[in-house]
DNA sequence: GTCCAAAACGTTCAAATCGTCCATGTGACC
DNA sequence: GGTCACATGGACGATTTGAACGTTTTGGAC
């Protein structure tokens, strides 16, 4: 894989000259490194960065390494939502990939397509499947491409600064829904997070080891499934007691929060979906770096 | 720390080509030391250095991806799987990536870096935490990581020709391990299959009817947990009827797979490790497609 | 010690990139 | 319409890069 980028090739692949583009990385549009020599280099996932901002269309995608039929459809969420559920069903991963690279290089943010698309298909799939009306391992594919899908767009995303705040995501015992988990980890990522999901389905014990030896600044935890709500409160004490004790924060976000389960634990922020979950962390991210 | 690194192995890691590496040196630009015959041999401690005034992001050692001790000009199999296992427990994902991309570019290919570094290390790691000298998370992030950079070299490959025969893989209900079930699609995509996994866990009735929708050539299942032995035999017997009902082929893997329990259901091939699960399937392919 | 393949040497060269300058195009304002 | 500010893209010579080549060194096997 391409980290880097050359000054030429990205030049054609949006369709501009080398002149302005050389303008746009001094001006510090496009985050660059230079060689010994003095020679531009451009890191992939700060290029994409600067097109979704600016609004540019790919012209040539293959350059970039993305897929060759990119940015010809003009999307709406609905009729993207609409489409990529048909994808995801038919186990069409091509389309899957170009609706969603084509709505972050469109003007849509990560947290809305993460909600509007991603979540929402897999909760229309899941009434489909709740009637009998998608087999089941047609459901479990869609699963799997939409986590390799969430794991691409990772690696086409800017790598987190060295200084970033970090933050450690995991889902408890008996949760095994990873889609949620690494929806929050891109988030974060995008978001300018230093953020690493630890994994599914993890015993409170090993997450309090985690928190003490990576000391995060935030833990998020992602809820999809609790298998008894009594040790899940108690384990979710037992964390938050030892998230403020680093003086961390503790989000929380899942469908199966229900304002009455979380009266009986404490915890920082609760988070509905992806967009309000990116508007917490960003106003936590000014405050710890200011 | 007083190693020395050849030029080769720093433009390597930096992604630069030797020329210019032996450029920068002969200019000052990085220490060099020679050899009585008038190789260049460059301190760690130079290169990082060197790094650092270029504004490279990389602050530690490791992100080399460079072998520890001098001698070997290439890295043996074990020594990257060494190396591969600390970058995995310390959650390094950077330098994993790395090795397995160096591995891959080089001489070695898809089965035997499966074999012998992802699986092998995974055994390791296991082994480590059975003695209880690796946290829970620390194995389960490790899990995520390698999950992730499958689908990441996956990405790379070439898509299959549309002419490809396809193959289906799952695991069955209550075997929750990801990483074996995309080794596996790994291994078959690169080798000229359209090979796709339909699921991990999956209850044996979805998998026939998929072998019905899907009518794939070849059927792979993996296994590295049963729940119980009656089910899983009885679930293989209904797939291998089916699959031959297909005229297809069945192909099972997996540690739990002792010969034992093989002799009580029926199937096709079965593979021990992905060496062999890849000269099978590549015998199939030649005869599909004769 | 001898042999050998892989790696590193130094050199050369075409292509790419640098920084800079300038002609052209565009929109805002008078 | 005229003018100004600004962005764009092409052109220039100088410099950098990466790949090629044949030769020499290295490290390990015999």
């Amino acid at each position: 894989m391409k980290q880097h980028l050359t000054p030429k090739q990205v030049a054609r692949a949006i369709g501009v000259s080398e002149s302005s583009l050389k303008r746009w990385c001094d001006r510090g549009l496009i985050p660059v490194e230079k060689t010994a020599g003095g020679h531009r280099r451009l890191p992939v996932g700060g290029v994409l960065g600067f097109l979704r901002e600016q609004g540019h269309t790919v012209l040539e995608p293959e350059v970039l390494g993305l897929p060759t039929s990119l940015g010809k459809t003009d999307w709406t969420i609905d009729r993207a939502r609409a489409r990529f559920v048909e994808g995801l069903i038919e186990g069409d991963e091509e389309i899957c990939r170009q609706i969603l690279l084509d709505l972050y290089l469109g003007q849509h943010d990560l947290p809305t397509i993460c909600d509007k698309v991603l979540a929402s298909a897999f909760h229309q799939i899941g009434e489909l499947w709740e009637c009998g009306n998608v087999a089941v391992y047609k459901e479990r594919r869609a699963c799997g491409m939409a986590l390799r899908l969430m794991h691409e767009m990772r690696a086409l995303l800017r790598q987190p600064a060295k200084d970033s705040p970090r933050a450690i995501g995991f889902s408890l015992s008996g949760d095994e829904y990873l889609l949620a988990l690494s929806m929050g980890e891109l988030i974060l990522r995008d978001g300018g997070w230093d953020a690493a999901s630890i994994g599914h389905s993890l015993p409170v014990g090993t997450v309090l080891r985690a928190i003490d030896e990576i000391r995060p600044a935030m833990v998020w935890v992602s809820s999809s499934f609790i298998p008894n709500e009594q040790t899940f409160i108690d384990s979710m004490q037992q964390i938050y007691k030892r998230v403020e004790e680093h003086q961390a924060i503790l989000a929380i976000g899942g469908r199966v929060l229900t304002e009455e389960l979380r009266k009986q634990f404490n915890y920082t922020v609760h988070c509905d979906d992806m967009q309000s979950f990116v508007n917490y962390s960003k106003s936590l991210l000014r405050s710890l770096t200011k």
